[in-house]
RNA sequence: AGGGCUAUCGCCAAGCGGUAAGGCACAGCACUUUGACUGCUGCAGUCGCUGGUUCGAAUCCAGCUAGCCCUG
């Protein structure tokens, strides 16, 4: 295989880095910035950089001029509306959470640039993930945990498919971030100071509600009640695509103690509200799933699980079902559980696969 | 228009003559490449109104107003 590599480059200090990296170790580097959305108000855009804004165009192209090699931008908003927006939306629509990074990892950051990138004779497409990846001694390609614990982002990464990881480099999770910031520092890159992205990129004023009010007009749910599991309501809310398992913030209920959202009905659009305690659950069912490093996770017998980008972890034991879904039961039981979130399994150092939960 | 009870932050609620607890809600910030969670900070110059007693009242007294209850 040559050493010909296209760099999805964010403008972020991570993509940068992971740019200068390859560079230094002999690889045939190539800077792109994939443009995926728009938004259509000139002034967020000058004043929001997101992992996709338009200064990331701008940082990116300063950071690949230094670093002497080819810079392109690519188009990908067809692909970033259909396949993460749309979904995103329809998602909520029916009330599930969805996680929109690993729709775009899967489809758009990599699917989409794998394909173009290979169609223009590159052999690899690289990322500032946090992330490493492996060829494990069964033949299968698996994303193994950051030398970092606490800056590891190999679970919105479990939805990569064996063809996208044998093309795939990730530099970047050889170092913890600190370092990342010292390389970008003595390259003389110009972002290394650039905070990190967080928040849903197409979404810059943070009101997601919002924006299904505005992508989807006339689709939205409307108002309905707040209802206890027992039946009793207690109030009326914005509508169920305002509202999250888990959730407590936002629901104007002075109940005299702290209250969550337990359920989202989408047939009666009640959303049920219960008591912390309420949340947790030992088991939940998922469908969607990608294998990774191994092909079943039964023969895993105990695994440990995320359900949460930002979750500790549980271990748990997986079982299959007839219709290729899984059944996830805890040994201790996990808060929150959503659907429309995933669930990322791990074996060790290494992501085995997961798959999104329909019912928890 | 007889009697009784209650009126303190958006909701609940301490306070019982010595200079306004707390919880929930809400807001801001932190955390965070998803939604959440969580943490921190803020949030009644005033106690239904008007007078009075007192060095001093949300706390005592009177009247008024409102709500609730019991009688009629």
């Amino acid at each position: 295989m040559g050493n010909k590599v296209v760099v999805g480059m964010s403008g972020g200090v991570d993509s940068s880095v992971a740019a200068y990296l390859l560079k230094e170790q002999g690889y045939d580097v190539i800077g792109v910035t994939m443009q995926i959305w728009q938004d259509e108000d000139a002034e967020v855009r000058a004043e929001k950089g997101g992992c996709c804004g338009l200064t990331a165009v701008e940082d990116a192209r300063r950071v690949a001029e230094t670093l002497g090699i080819p810079y392109y931008v690519m188009n990908f908003r067809q692909e970033f509306r259909c396949k993460v927006m749309d979904y995103f939306v329809e998602e909520y629509l029916r009330g599930h959470t969805p996680n929109p990074c690993i729709a775009c990892n899967r489809y758009v950051k990599w699917e989409a640039l794998l394909d173009r990138s290979l169609a223009m004779g590159a052999d690899h497409i690289a990322t500032g993930h946090y992330a490493r990846i492996a060829r494990l001694p069964n033949g299968r390609f698996a994303v193994r945990r950051s030398v970092t614990a606490d800056k590891d982002q190999t679970y919105a990464l479990y939805n990569l498919t064996q063809r996208q990881l044998a093309h795939t480099l990730m530099p970047v999770g050889e170092y913890e971030k600190d370092q990342i910031r010292d390389i970008a520092e003595k390259a003389g890159l110009p972002v290394a100071q650039k905070p990190d992205s967080q928040e849903i990129c197409f979404v810059p004023d943070d009101d997601y509600a919002g924006f299904i009010d505005r992508y989807a007009p006339g689709r939205v749910p409307a108002p309905g009640n707040f209802v206890t599991a027992d039946g009793r309501i207690l109030g009326r809310h914005k509508g169920i695509t305002h509202y999250t398992v888990g959730q407590r913030r936002g629901l104007e209920l002075p109940m005299g103690e702290r209250v969550y959202v337990t359920d989202i009905r989408t047939d009666s659009d009640e959303v049920v509200i219960g008591k912390n305690e309420d949340l947790f659950t030992d088991e939940v069912f998922c469908g969607d799933v990608n294998h990774m490093a191994a092909e079943d996770f039964g023969e895993a017998g105990r695994v440990f699980a995320k359900i949460r980008y930002n979750h500790k972890g549980e271990f748990c034991r997986v079982e299959k079902l007839p219709d290729g879904g899984l059944r996830v039961i805890f040994e201790r039981p996990v808060r929150a559980a959503a659907p429309g979130q995933s669930v990322c399994f791990y074996d060790g150092e290494y992501v085995l696969g997961g798959g999104i939960i329909r019912k928890a």
